[in-house]
RNA sequence: GGAGAGGUGACAGAGUGGCCGAAUGUGGCGGUCUCGAAAACCGUUGGGCGUGUAAGCGUCCCGUGGGUUCAAAUCCCACCCUCUCCGCCA
């Protein structure tokens, strides 16, 4: 543990609530977990097949570096262990022989001098215990999760490829606009303002343009919820950091996210941390399996590190709207259920007649926490290419190991990490980009697609002061 | 924000320094009884880590983290959370 630190975060807690992007990642220290133990990989996995956590590692591009220290500093903590159990065992039997020798009124003295010996013993091999478990914690939770198996190698996002593809790019018999000028032709769009307002990266929308936001929410939210089999949850914006830390966003990547000035909190990135923590630290029965749940949420990023990509419209800015699933499944049926997810991602974009593709990710792109994953794309007609509009992973016990998640087979049977997925489904913002765009008309308005049309008030058409 | 109360096993609820990983009750599981069920009775019923082929053995866990002590659920410190009352507020 850090205890200045972690004096750090909790104190001043009367800043109020100003947002900063965590700039220092905790480098400086150990990171500081709060509560049980969190890991990625088993390390006791680890430690039997270093071999093969240390391939893995290498098809992903990363991590494997950390692989020597961690096993060096398993076995010095099992030596430790070994010895100073010894130790505690010594002294419960002696402190329960003097119990007896002072119940019946004798003196223990000798004995209690004796155990004064080995009670320091105990306390010095306890604090090079605690030293050493927080670097093995440290160093596990910043080791990535393996592909699986299926998962194509690559080196870069290069390597990624298309299995997939729905409807043709749209074709325009004039020359279409970008979304960010069509929006704020018709003023249903406002980048300026929110300039002012706020600052870089963010929007306003307005009339239609906000309804469309809506109804799109909720036509998601609907579609899943009603033909899907996913339960709705509308989960707290802010999480703490062991939260944060159960899904992966910590230790390792806290500047991508805004921090709240003086508290352990953080605004989400996704709905996936606070909707798969839920279950953090329970255990879940047979009967639970599988949950599916769906969430609306607005979420935040820094983009540190995006400078002066993607500047202008909706596709990279700080708050978006997402509708997000999450599964919890037996560990047997994470494949397939990765499938029907993205299945019921790419659902939306069917009814909402966008043209898409899917691609499957290759090992070196697979980010810090999936095991395998699927983006589907839509076709983005301004950038003339499929823009990412989903993400959807398998992460195997990943976070459920970080967030000690578990369900039991049968009664009395060991407790057994759950498999967890989640997917956008979709991410709102670029889904209203994308709908301005592709359907837009050669005087600027925009058709609004059927399924739509029930949760705009039977609106078909996105015209100036609509 | 102010004042007070409290956090113990699946749940309820005892326990204020050693015989407490924890009484008792409920629930769960197994059994006896029964044509079957209920009732009654008997037994059983947590998790992590280490070690071991295994049975087992050891160790740790009573909100979290430290500390005092030969010995901590019990004493001390800090933090988190819940509840009640007051204030404020969408």
């Amino acid at each position: 543990m850090c205890p200045a630190a972690a004096g750090a975060v909790k104190q001043g807690g009367n800043a109020g609530y100003i947002l900063v992007p965590e700039l220092s990642s905790s480098e400086a220290g150990f990171f500081i977990i709060k509560e049980g133990d969190m890991e990625m990989l088993d390390l006791k996995m680890i430690r039997q097949n270093p071999n093969k956590v240390r391939e893995g590692l290498a098809k992903k591009g990363e991590g494997a570096h950390y692989l020597d220290e961690l096993l060096a500093l398993d076995e010095r903590r099992r030596g430790i262990l070994t010895d100073v159990e010894k130790l505690k065992a010594e002294r419960n039997q002696v402190s329960d022989q003097v119990a007896h020798l002072k119940r019946e009124k004798k003196d223990a003295q000798s004995l209690i001098e004796q155990m004064r010996v080995v009670s320091q013993n105990i306390k010095d091999f306890d604090e090079e215990l605690r030293t050493v478990d927080g670097k093995i914690q440290d160093l596990l939770l910043r080791i990535p999760n393996l592909p699986h198996e299926s998962v194509l190698f690559g080196t870069t996002e290069e390597d990624n490829s298309e299995i997939r593809r729905w409807g043709e790019a749209t074709k325009f018999d004039f020359e279409p606009l970008p979304h960010w000028e069509l929006g704020v032709n018709l003023d249903i769009l406002d980048f300026e303002r929110a300039g002012k307002v706020t600052g870089s990266r963010f929007y306003f929308l307005k009339g239609a343009g906000a309804r469309l936001e809506r109804a799109l929410m909720n036509f998601m939210l609907d579609l899943h919820t009603t033909e899907h089999g996913y339960r709705e949850i509308f989960p707290p914006f802010i999480v703490n950091q062991a939260s944060a830390t159960g899904t992966g966003q910590l230790p390792k990547f806290g500047e991508d996210m805004f921090k709240l000035e003086g508290l352990d909190y953080y605004l989400i990135p996704t709905a996936e941390v606070p909707v798969t923590n839920l279950y953090r630290d329970e255990i879940l029965s047979m009967e639970d399996l599988p949950i599916y749940h769906t969430a609306y949420s607005a979420s935040f990023r820094s983009e540190a590190g995006s400078a002066g990509r993607d500047t202008r419209g909706l596709v990279r800015v700080h708050q978006f709207n997402k509708v997000e699933l999450v599964k919890f499944v037996l560990p047997e049926t994470s494949y397939d259920e990765l499938e029907k997810l993205t299945n019921n991602a790419e659902a939306i974009l069917q009814k909402l007649g966008l043209p898409y593709r899917v691609t499957e990710i290759c090992t070196a792109d697979l980010g810090f926490t999936a095991a395998k994953k699927y983006d589907p794309e839509v076709w983005m007609p301004s950038y003339q290419r499929y823009v990412e509009i989903s993400s959807c992973s398998n992460f195997e016990d990943f976070q459920a190991r970080r967030a000690n998640i578990r369900f039991r087979r049968d009664k009395g049977a060991k407790p057994e990490f759950v498999h967890t997925l989640n997917g956008s489904g979709l991410a709102v913002g670029r889904c209203l980009a994308a709908i301005i765009e592709n359907y837009q008309q050669e005087d600027g308005s925009i058709v609004v697609p059927e399924v739509l049309r029930p949760y705009m008030g039977g609106l078909e058409r996105v015209t100036p002061g609509s």
